[in-house]
DNA sequence: TTTTGCTGTTAAAAAAAGTTAAGCCAAACT
DNA sequence: AGTTTGGCTTAACTTTTTTTAACAGCAAAA
């Protein structure tokens, strides 16, 4: 079979978190916990996920903020929410965003399983989808060794070059949203912060100039877009 | 952001069908509700929708044949299948059609809600992949690349100015409101932006000049209307 | 006809993004 | 310890894009 299926767990309560860490670990998952929306968004930007199940109510930042987060660098990943309580607007507002599904406190672990497993048949297909290598026109780029193979040999991307890359790569054809890209791989989006990703938008557009049918277009005011014509 | 999403619901069952009419307008979606699936092909072909949920067992005439005469006049639709029971051999015949999703009774209306919202989501990311040339006269127009093709060649549109063209020719002839408009592309409609946006119908003007045919008329106190003669 | 509000147009100002190079820091090397 | 190296940030300058201002013209209402 292949590997497991990493899943970011966001759950402040310290009891019902290491209760579901251990249950599903037992079913194979390979679980992270995060106590808050924060340090969820943090590990979710280090690695990302299979799989998010996200405590609506925590400290720090709620499970609707994070989801949003990371709609906005992830549109795709499934995201089912946990809430103490069976509230209408809260449900609306996770719809919204783009929950696959919803849970009200308190459940069973067989209910929670059931709901995981409908999703992911749902979005099966696509998670076989995504290669290791991607290819697009002439250039092959391999996002987990940080590689870029061109035509006059293979280039090896430093950290934040293969971050961005990697976020306009997964996000093809998508305007990748300026403030969330910047919150995602330099943790703030500051002035300074957001010139860097501009010196990197320069270097990636220089590396990938020879493939005429790639472009990285701006959306004034808004972000970029990763083209392939 | 935009205007609703259009839904067209087929369903005989009286009570099933109120109930999920109510529920889904709720939800915010612009439902219409039919009661057979003549009558919902005669509702689609009066009005295109953007969202389709039929009963796959109906009087008069089913959800397949349905489907099956939707997919002629509309290849890209989403439709989702509602079914009495699991059936295999239905659910075949379905996706064979080009059934987005299949949903089988009883289910629960968050479990709905998500399926569509998972489709929406799905359906989104294609539309937008799907680039098209626009031909107005002598002019060639390429939306999603943003660039205007002249007779004295290539014009690269900026963001403000690509979002506006398009918004006008995708309704050629017909009155784009002002307020509209401008709550779409610039996401207030106040005085300053108003005036920003005369500013881009004069940068477009002068650029479509070159073709005698096409024209940017205003209509007073409503909008502008592009017109090809 | 006069007034008032909306639109057309051009120019200037402001904001955002493109580019290149210099500076800084930490890890690796001598 | 001193030096080099690589990666990232900051700075400086340029260009592009968008907004604001100013003024002129036109349409509808008073």
């Amino acid at each position: 079979m292949n590997k497991k299926i990493s899943l970011l767990l966001a759950e402040d309560d310290e009891n019902l978190g290491q209760l579901l860490h251990t249950f599903l670990k037992s079913k194979g998952f390979d679980v992270e916990l995060a106590r808050n929306g924060k340090i969820a968004f943090e590990k979710f930007t280090a690695t990302s996920f299979d799989f998010c199940i996200f405590d609506v109510m925590m400290p720090v930042m709620d499970g609707f903020t994070l989801a949003k987060e990371i709609r906005e660098i992830d549109r795709k990943v499934p995201i089912l929410f946990l809430t103490a309580k069976a509230m209408k607007e809260d449900k609306l507002e996770g719809f919204a965003i783009g929950a696959d599904d919803y849970l009200a406190k308190p459940f069973s672990m067989e209910e929670l399983l059931a709901r995981i497993s409908a999703i992911l048949r749902r979005v099966e297909v696509k998670s076989t989808e995504a290669a290791a290598h991607l290819k697009v026109g002439k250039i092959d780029y391999e996002p987990e060794l940080r590689l870029l193979h061109l035509e006059d040999g293979t280039k090896k991307l430093t950290t934040k070059e293969n971050q961005l890359l990697e976020l306009l790569v997964k996000n093809e054809n998508e305007i990748l949203d300026r403030q969330a890209t910047l919150r995602a791989i330099w943790g703030d989006d500051n002035y300074f912060n957001g010139r860097s990703m501009d010196v990197y938008i320069a270097k990636l557009r220089k590396l990938l100039k020879e493939d005429p049918a790639i472009e990285i277009m701006n959306v004034h005011g808004k972000g970029f877009k990763f083209i392939v014509k």
